[in-house]
DNA sequence: TGTACATCAGTGAACGCGCGTTCACTGATGTAC
DNA sequence: TGTACATCAGTGAACGCGCGTTCACTGATGTAC
C-alpha cells in the first residue's frame, strides 16, 4: 500500500554510490540498509532508550516481523548500528589525525578534536557504542570495528614495550590517560555536567594531549 | 500476609542508626527507605536498565501502587537514589582527599583514587548518576547533592578566577581537564574498553592530576 | 481516659500500552534445464 | 525462450509479557476535645 511511497524515501535516504536500484513493489530492494538507517534516525532523536524495533520497522515502513529476516532480534539491529558507528568513528579519527599534519604531537591533538567533534556531532551514536549491554559483544563485525577504533588511538601514542595492534587498553598509561581525558571530557559534556561550548575549553583540554617523551612548555 | 516477614527483612536492611522502630502490620513503618534500598539492590544487580518501579515495589514486599504514595512516580524513586549516591559520593570524595595528608598535589590524587574506587565499586549506581535522561532534573534534592559533589571537586583544583562555589564546568580547563580524566579513566573501565585491574594502571594515572603552577618531574 | 474523626499509608484489581518474537502464509525472484 | 521450482523477503495476525499508573477501597494512626 505505502510501499511504494516507502521506496522513493528510501531511495532519497540511501547513500548516494549504490546506484539507481529501483526497490520497489512487493520486496523492498535494501530493507537492511533501511532499518539500519531508520535505527540510526530513531536513535538521533529519543536516544538510545528511544530505539524499539517495531518502531525502526516502522519507520522503514515495513511490518514489525521483517527486521528477524536481516537481523535476527533487535540486539542484531542495534549491533549492526554500532558497527557503523565505530567504522565511522575511525574513519574521523584518521581524518582527524592527518588534518593536523605530520608531527606527532598536532596529530594527536588534532585527532583528539576529531574524537570529541565525533561525540559531540551525534551524542546518542556516540553513547550506543559504549551501551554494551545492548550489544552483541561476540559479533565478529562489531569486534572488528572496535579493534580497529581502538588501533587508531593506539598508534597516536608510542608505546615502550608494545607493538601497535595488541590490547591498547592495559598497555600504556600514556595512552590510557591522553583516552580518559578526550573520553571523559565528552562524557560529562554529553552528561550535562560541563558545558563543552565554553570558549577555548575543547582546545584548553586537547592542548594537555601529550605524546611521552615530549613535554610542552 | 508476608508483611511481617518483610518487616523482619527491612529492620536487617534498614541503617542501624535509626533505632529500633517496630514497622509491623498493616503500615509498613518506612517504606520510603526501603524502597529505595530496593531500587538500589535491583540496580546493582541488573544495571540501571533491569530497573522497574514494579519490581522494586515487590522486592519491597509491597503492592505495585504503594511507591507512588512516597515517590510520585519511577522517575521520583530513581531521582531519590541517585541523590543519596550523589552524597555518598560528596563523602567518598572528601574522605579520600583527608587520606591524602595536608599537600595540595596528594590530595588531589587521593581524591582522584576514591572517585575511580567509588565508580568501580557499585558501577550501576555510578552510571545511574549520569543518566539524566532517567531523573528529575529539576528535583531541589538531586540539585542539592549534585552541586555539593562537584564544589568538591572543583575544591581540588585552585582556580584563577572564580571563586569556589560557582560553576566549576566552564571556568578552568584544568579543572576540566583533571575531572575528565578520571571520569573517562572510570567510564572506559566500565564500558569493557579498558581493564583498571591492570597492575599499577590507576595509580599511573591518577599520578597525571596536577595542580596548576606546580608540575611534577 | 475515652471517643470521634481526619488523615495517612497501604491494597488489589484493572486499564491500556508497546514491546519482541513466532507462525503460517504468500508474493517475487532467480536459476536449472 | 519458456517453464518448473526452490529460495528469498516480505505480510499480518496473534502470543504473552511486564510495565506505569489510576481507582475506589480500607486498615492504622494520631489528634482534638
Amino acid at each position: 500500500m505505502n510501499s511504494d511511497l516507502n521506496s522513493v524515501k528510501m531511495a532519497q535516504q540511501a547513500p548516494s554510490d549504490l546506484g539507481a536500484k529501483p526497490a520497489q513493489g512487493y520486496h523492498h530492494g535494501d530493507l537492511r540498509a533501511a532499518l539500519i538507517d531508520a535505527a540510526k534516525a530513531l536513535i538521533a532523536e529519543r536516544g538510545v532508550d528511544g530505539f524499539s524495533l517495531r518502531a525502526a520497522a516502522r519507520q522503514a515502513g515495513v511490518s514489525a516481523a521483517a527486521p528477524a529476516h536481516h537481523f535476527g532480534d533487535a540486539r542484531g539491529l542495534l549491533t549492526a548500528v554500532a558497527t557503523g558507528a565505530f567504522d565511522a568513528f575511525t574513519a574521523a579519527l584518521i581524518a582527524g589525525a592527518d588534518a593536523g599534519g605530520m608531527g606527532r604531537q598536532d596529530r594527536l591533538r588534532s585527532m583528539g578534536i576529531a574524537y570529541i567533534r565525533f561525540a559531540l556531532a551525534d551524542p546518542a551514536r556516540f553513547d550506543l557504542m559504549w551501551r554494551s549491554a545492548l550489544l552483541d559483544l561476540q559479533a565478529a563485525d562489531l569486534q572488528r570495528s572496535r579493534a580497529a577504533a581502538f588501533a587508531v588511538l593506539a598508534d597516536a601514542i608510542p608505546t615502550r614495550a608494545a607493538p601497535s595492534g595488541s590490547d591498547p587498553g592495559t598497555r600504556d598509561a600514556a595512552l590510557v590517560a591522553a583516552w580518559a581525558l578526550v573520553h571523559g571530557f565528552v562524557r560529562l559534556a554529553l552528561d550535562g555536567a560541563i558545558d563543552a561550548d565554553a570558549p577555548g575549553l575543547i582546545e584548553d583540554v586537547v592542548a594537555r594531549l601529550a605524546v611521552p617523551e615530549f613535554r610542552s612548555g
